[in-house]
DNA sequence: CTGAAAGCGCTTACAG
DNA sequence: CTGAAAGCGCTTACAG
């Protein structure tokens, strides 16, 4: 509450140059005296209420379209005791996947008078699921968008329930119900890698995984694994490492699976940063990309097409995962958006193994 | 509007495991009631007004803390005739400086009440000034936040004076007033780009520049002609080439610097995408960086330190700036908070130049 | 199918 | 310094 900052030299702000205060915009009372009808009428239009005959709703229709009126989303929120807002909760690191996720979110809001509110938050916070619950209460939100990894996290839908907020969850996993649930099909994509790679003929494979507690860290692996089971390969217990879905993590994945006396010809990272990192660790190493070592990456963040060699990577959905997100808020289960698969982007970082 | 929505199974929306609905939360008639003030007093203590003596001020608020009561915003705002929504409205293509953008300017709104409402908008739409005046209009905003490129539109500005909404531009030059203005000098960062590289030697350097119609591209260069002035060098008229902040614009200004008869040691790319497209082009033409090509970039994304050699460039303060962009929006041009200046963070893709 | 009254939770403008 | 009344622009609950 910063409330007094807008009394301060009110019209000190007022530029010079300002016109004078723009017209004032038409109400529903407005609306109802032009129309020759009660303002609850004009309301039961604007909702689509079918208690209305067809001809009272051309006639109030058109007035308001000549007028240009649109209901308060403020006042109208106050009686309905919720606001027209979506707040999108997230704790993700990558930039590129909530820009892109808020892009998708946007389109499916679009001409619906909702807005998004962003409230990034911190997942390691013992306050964290009452900071969402303030947010979500104070702003009485009509729903919330929870992308990973805090999509995840029960108790804080388990206090949007109790808030009687809606919510969609984006995640790697069936944690929801359809209605409530956008998921990405990790395991489509990752499962391609690992058939790219076997078909290459990738006999060991490297593998570094997210972090612990991360459900994509399961779904990729299990994809990926899938992948090669389909050639009869298996993920050695040596070649598997921890992983924390940032670069200095990768480089240090990476360090351990290549410091191995059989050391993989082929390393899948199970982002694009780590993948990144194993790059480097290949320079240091004297490794050339692919020829010494094929690497994959996921994300088909932009990054990865500037790396050298550009890299293969699973690229996923974003934008219409986000699009599917905001019109289950909206429109409940009803709509099911189209979301297309996951899928592998061959560049150049792969190839068969030497010898 | 889509009303109708949220009147659909309103009872199946809700889980079987949801307990009681919430208890309804405090209003200013509960507190007043308890306080035993009328609602016009708890009121004044809420915004804080000096119409009030201390005792009745303590009273009421040790109930206000009591209870947690917080005003709602949406009713504020309804008699305000002002949301306490700040809009942040932009048109850049590079998610990593949304996003940290993003958190900054949150940081500077965090404990105020204000959320954050995100909208992209495109540049080139001629409905863009139509579609953000719409915006504001409809929710009231207390403020807007202009991110470059568009915060380099007058006529953008000029709508939000017109409808008495605050707004403070990003910008890299002085294009209003202070109290309307963060500006991100980036003069600074690109002169020290300069010296750096004729420090190290380099006498025939190549630019890429930002696209036409950017203030940016202006400004970066006139600081990197600056910076080689101080050295007594001078750009080569056939040494600056367009750009466009893209990676595939990074690639032909390197490819037309880079076949030059009398080709540069040294490029500075604008900004970090475009120094990826050069990075390309030296490898294509098997140019080692640094010691055939020495490269500097503008931004430090992460990617900058992904690419190799890990690309030096320059940092700007976008948290620090975003911080700054909320207090001027929220204190007015009282708070001057502090932004540091940008600052070349030197990697390895920049050497003497051979021979 | 339509409307008058009351109310959502605040603040304004006016008294005192 | 404090408060009763009216109002912000909508919707609810109730009549008819």
């Amino acid at each position: 509450m910063r409330p007094e900052k807008q009394k301060r030299q009110p019209e000190a702000e007022r530029p010079e140059t300002m016109s004078a205060p723009p017209a004032r915009r038409a109400t529903i009372n407005d609306i109802a005296r032009l129309a020759n009808v009660s303002k609850k009428t004009v309301s039961r239009v604007i909702n689509r209420s079918p208690l209305v005959t067809e001809e009272t709703r051309e006639r109030v229709s058109a007035i308001i379209r000549e007028h240009g009126y649109e209901p308060d989303p403020q006042a109208r929120g106050l009686a309905f005791r919720r606001s027209f807002l979506i707040g999108l909760v997230y704790d993700n690191p990558n930039a590129q996947f909530v820009v892109t996720m808020q892009q998708g979110l946007l389109d499916g809001v679009r001409g619906s008078g909702f807005e998004l509110v962003v409230h990034p938050c911190n997942r390691q916070s013992d306050t964290l699921v009452n900071d969402v619950r303030a947010f979500a209460q104070r702003q009485k939100l009509y729903g919330v968008v929870l992308l990973p990894p805090i999509s995840e996290n029960n108790a804080l839908t388990a206090m949007l329930d109790e808030l009687g907020c809606r919510y969609v969850r984006v995640a790697s996993a069936v944690l929801d119900v359809p209605s409530k649930l956008v998921i990405s099909n990790d395991q489509i994509g990752t499962a391609e890698a690992a058939r790219h790679l076997a078909a290459l003929g990738h006999k060991r494979i490297g593998l570094i995984e997210g972090p612990v507690g991360f459900r994509s860290r399961i779904e990729r692996r299990e994809g990926f694994e899938a992948g090669l089971a389909e050639h009869d390969l298996k993920l050695a217990k040596e070649c598997c490492v921890d992983g924390a879905y940032t670069f200095d993590s990768g480089i240090e994945g990476a360090r351990k699976l290549l410091s191995l006396k059989n050391r993989p010809t082929a390393i899948f990272a199970c982002n694009d940063e780590m993948a990144a990192g194993v790059y480097q660790v290949a320079r240091e190493m004297g490794l050339s990309i692919p020829e010494d070592l094929s690497i994959v990456g996921f994300d088909d963040t932009p990054m990865s097409a500037r790396l050298w060699p550009p890299l293969t990577t699973i690229r996923w959905p974003i934008v219409e995962m986000g699009r599917s997100a905001a019109a289950k808020l909206l429109d409940g289960a009803e709509s099911e958006a189209e979301v297309p698969e996951a899928k592998l982007i061959v560049r150049n970082s792969t190839s068969p193994p030497k010898r």
